[in-house]
DNA sequence: TCAAAAGTGTTCAGCGTACACCCATGC
DNA sequence: GCATGGGTGTACGCTGAACACTTTTGA
């Protein structure tokens, strides 16, 4: 950025970057779990007046050396083990109020992850807690502002990208997959039309293997053809909508 | 946001608040300019080393007790003595080496403004200058970075809601509308096919007058239908889909 | 053989797209 | 009367949406 004409010039620049101009930055992760039966998001008990009763997002101070990216995904790291988690940035909160310490400005991501996979981790963090999408509990700061800001921005993309992927096993059915886009949507979906859409797009495939150990006919199993969808995306041709 | 749990108390996070966590926060607008033949984006000389000899964007820091919204609108409102010009928040930029003085985190927006209201306010900035789109011109900092998404999230918005009409005058015609699109998004569009869609809207309003002064067959003037935009969007049925 | 879930095709309406000629005005 | 740009309708293919029955397996 360069100034406006008024302020211009190097010396007020360097004054101002040194004086109560800063802030604090922070970065606040709105981590969706799927586990096949819902949608949940992870937080965390909020120990800070006056917010003590509620919940809050998983959040941290970004670090003079990193990028807000590399923070979040720190962040996510610490707290569920795994790298590399599908993460996207959305919107910076920046109102003065916003936290009772002072002022912070912070960057909203959100990520998803296999309910599943964290389990394993979460037993050292006894103050986590998955809290489903559907929960109204009231969450601390504008936490549910920018949960729902996340959560709208979610559903957009389910349905203009193949995001919903990293939240199914390797191998999975068609069902399952129907089943989280009805999840996360929040609205029913018709088998046959469904199937007809995921297949167009080129990105299952099929791996000629069936569901094993279950009551019914089995299932067929697909798995995401990220070679193909890399193919895909260079070359501009990517065709998603859902 | 709360810190995740090994540095969760509140003692860390006031002397984290006070520390070096801190950065200097600024807001960098990209200010598109349409004259009826070609978009444009505000740019200005940038004066600081390494990057003298180029452009930058139209920017400042955030003031301890403003949002970034706020010091959006502060800056655009300065720049061209307009108020409630349509400002979309883009991204946030946190490269620790984006700036050459220091650490800046810098959140991009894009506003849309007519340039023949600027051209008045423009003579006591001198280095201030309109730059097509289509130049090529190297920017300074990350600005061409800044300044391409921005244009991309333009041209998403223009399909799916009704912003290029603060781009035209209060009356305008629907060939006046049609080389709008086609400048901004770069394409061709079909007379026809255009005029049934942007009808089929519903918020077009026709005035029943007609151009003056024109050596041809005059143009039917309509204008843009506020009230029934803000009802469709009240009633969660707006339809925009160019 | 029954229960449970998987899998499969067709019809219809609406929408995007391609395309060519007549109309109103000023000069 | 001619040059200039404004204005209009139709046909076709594709896509989204609605909808019901057969298949495969384990118990």
């Amino acid at each position: 950025m360069t100034s406006i004409p008024n302020s211009e010039n190097i010396n007020t620049w360097i004054s101002e970057l040194n004086s109560d101009a800063k802030a604090a930055i922070s970065v606040d992760c709105v981590i969706f779990g799927y586990n096949e039966k819902e949608l949940s998001v992870l937080q965390i008990e909020c120990n800070m007046p006056p917010h003590e009763a509620k919940m809050s997002l998983i959040g941290d101070l970004v670090k003079s050396y990193e990028t807000v990216d590399e923070a979040a995904n720190r962040i996510l790291e610490k707290i569920t083990g795994l790298s590399d988690l599908y993460l996207e940035q959305v919107q910076t909160f920046s109102d003065p109020n916003r936290h009772p310490l002072g002022r912070v400005i912070s960057v909203a991501y959100y990520s998803l992850i296999k309910t599943d996979k964290y389990e394993l981790i979460d037993k050292e963090h006894k103050h986590l807690q998955w809290v489903p999408i559907t929960s109204t509990e009231e969450m601390a700061f504008d936490h549910q502002q920018i949960m729902n800001l996340c959560y709208n921005r979610l559903k957009k993309r389910l349905r203009e990208r193949p995001v919903g992927f990293s939240l199914l096993p390797k191998k999975f059915t068609l069902i399952q997959l129907q089943r989280l886009y009805e999840i996360i949507l929040g609205i029913k979906l018709d088998k046959r039309n469904f199937r007809r859409k995921l297949k167009a797009t080129g990105l299952l495939k099929d791996l000629g293997e069936v569901q094993q150990d279950v009551s019914h006919r089995p299932a067929k199993l697909y798995t995401f053809d990220y070679e193909r969808y890399a193919e895909m995306k260079n070359s501009n041709v990517l065709k998603f909508d859902i």
